[in-house]
DNA sequence: AGCACA
């Protein structure tokens, strides 16, 4: 069952999230380690128990999602490989925007979803009987960035939109705190980038996780891809 | 495994 059948859209669905991370954090690691495949408008994560372990990330392209999903599919993303497919259904902020999200029509639907969940409950016990046996339901089962340029993983990141008064020193500063840092590369001749290597990618993904869009100063929040190879 | 918009 590849995820294949499933047209590409602008939202992709992250699968096998780990479960113990808290759902603010989650959104704000998956927003800073996506932003570099491009523009993100929203990042959508629930913690109920049916929906804990995944997440939407809603791109404003679609050529940005499918670089993400091609380049981060099976990345160690808190120890665990995530699953990357493309939603199934339109996101409501696309909707909204393109006119066709209609609200009625979305209660409607959840209406629907919700009786039918019920429904389901129902057959499974056709005394009546609440499912507070050892709280195990599990026993019913029946039917039951301007990147243009798709961005692989790399142990090396690329900094962009830096201050010209950044130096490495700076930037070493800021870097160093993260495992597996190794060094911070400046270029004389072209200011404002630099190139920040770690022991391997799950590291220098982590630096950007919590970097991304770092400001050293308020007018230059700093871009971190991952460097091309 | 699980496709929503708290």
């Amino acid at each position: 069952m590849l995820s294949g059948d499933i047209p590409p859209s602008q939202t992709i669905y992250i699968k096998n999230l780990n479960e113990k991370v808290k759902k603010e954090e989650l959104k704000r690691s998956l927003y800073a380690l996506f932003s570099q495949y491009g523009r993100i408008l929203d990042v959508v994560a629930l913690k109920t128990p049916k929906l804990r372990g995944q997440a939407w990330v809603v791109f404003t392209e679609i050529t940005a999602a499918s670089n993400a999903v091609r380049q981060m599919q099976n990345f160690p993303f808190y120890d665990k490989p995530m699953r990357i497919q493309y939603a199934k259904t339109k996101s409501d902020c696309i909707a909204k925007e393109d006119g066709s999200y209609d609200k009625k029509k979305k209660q409607e639907e959840k209406a629907e979803r919700k009786r039918r969940a019920e429904e389901a409950q129902q057959s499974t016990m056709p005394n009546g009987v609440s499912a507070q046996n050892g709280g195990s339901t599990a026993s019913f089962r029946h039917g039951n960035s301007s990147a243009q340029e798709a961005v692989a993983p790399n142990n090396i990141l690329f900094i962009e939109n830096l201050p010209h008064e950044a130096t490495s020193m700076m930037l070493e500063m800021l870097f160093q705190q993260y495992p597996g840092f190794r060094e911070v590369r400046m270029i004389e001749a072209k200011p404002g980038i630099a190139f920040v290597e770690f022991e391997d990618d799950q590291q220098s993904s982590m630096a950007m996780q919590t970097l991304q869009g770092f400001k050293i100063t308020p007018q230059n929040p700093m871009t971190i891809t991952f460097a091309k190879k």
